[in-house]
DNA sequence: GTCTATACCGTGATAGAC
DNA sequence: GTCTATCACGGTATAGAC
């Protein structure tokens, strides 16, 4: 790990986070990326093989920390006597509002790239994270069943997948009303304010009783 | 409306539903399409302008009938004395359903097709859209206000929106904790399985109390 | 090992002949 | 309306310079 910033690996990563959070993975070109990181256009291709892997390293340099943060906070919920569904659901939360009020780390434009990026299919990435990042939803499968002991195992798995199926999308700043109304149906983008309205939704969603 | 099957335009828009469905937009060439629906590859652009039309074309073709569905159920939904907010759900999730298991329609995996477009951030489709659909949204506003005297009109708003979003990225099948691990979480894509875990989830969220 | 120049093939789009 | 030819741009592969 060099300190100076002549690197050629480095400056492609930095520049191509920037351009997919500002175009999208279609909408940057290689040709785009490795103009404004001054290097040869087979350099990516040299280094990272692909643009698919390519995206990937960009995607997974920042969600490894991102995930080392949720489980220390899941860390953290083990000594808590009786923690409620609130308590877990903000071991996923704060660490995702830290990130996107972290500019160096990609900042609110990564977390919503980031949570595009898991709300749609995107590509062969599910190999490289499922090896490495398969604990993340072990550890939260255990602490959903501590949380909400009396729901039947199936029940709290489809609501386990629900919940960070909303609060992902939250994030991603997805609005599926959007194309149907001119103005916007919820206007606000800070996190905080999101987080606001979405946790008591979630949180009496999951404690739903159980159907039938 | 030629009824013999030899109209060009037609033709086109049946072999592009088929393989949109199948390959996504990226996945599906111009080719492909010219090539199977035996026409020349300028056709796609004299009839339709353009791939990003042709996709218009093919969404809008099955979103109006699923809307004037939904716009129905909501009519009948005033003859009720007191409905609830399953009722209320019911009257979006009732038509999907219904389009899903129609594979005149496109079926489900059309159903998938049109959640995902509307989940990812697709294109000028807005345009299109809000002039001749934005009716959709006002009606559930309207109802949703019915359903949910007591609330906040802003925290009424978020929570339309939080609801849609789950709904549709369940009828989407998409699941964001998938990369993370080798088995899926919730294994049925059966519409009316999904529906059952759904529908308590969304009715309980939507009934939370008021945040602070 | 690292980087460069360049060529290859598939893509969506378009002009112009018929 | 239809078709052919052609274009610019995309990701990728490779030969060869340092």
């Amino acid at each position: 790990m060099e300190t100076h910033r002549t690197d050629t690996t480095g400056r492609i990563l930095d520049v191509s986070e920037r351009l997919f959070v500002e175009h999208g993975f279609e909408g940057t070109s290689l040709r785009m990326i490795t103009q404004q990181a001054e290097v040869n256009l087979a350099a990516v291709n040299y280094h990272f093989g692909s643009k698919d892997a390519l995206f990937d390293a960009v995607f997974i340099r920042r969600l490894g920390p991102l995930i080392a943060d949720c489980l220390a906070e899941l860390e953290q919920l083990k000594a808590l006597a009786r923690p409620g569904v609130s308590d877990l659901l903000m071991t996923f939360i704060r660490p995702c509002l830290s990130l996107s009020k972290d500019p160096a780390r990609g900042g609110a434009m990564f977390v919503r790239l980031l949570s595009r990026t898991l709300v749609e299919n995107h590509r062969d990435l599910r190999e490289t994270v499922s090896q490495q990042y398969g604990v993340f939803v072990e550890r939260y499968a255990e602490a959903f069943q501590r949380v909400l002991p009396d729901l039947d195992a199936v029940e709290r798995d489809w609501r386990m997948h629900f919940a960070f199926g909303v609060m992902f999308n939250a994030f991603a700043g997805n609005d599926v009303l959007k194309i149907f109304t001119r103005s916007q149906i919820v206007s606000a983008r800070d996190p905080d304010q999101i987080v606001k309205h979405l946790l008591p939704f979630v949180v009496s969603a999951l404690q739903a009783g159980a159907p039938q």
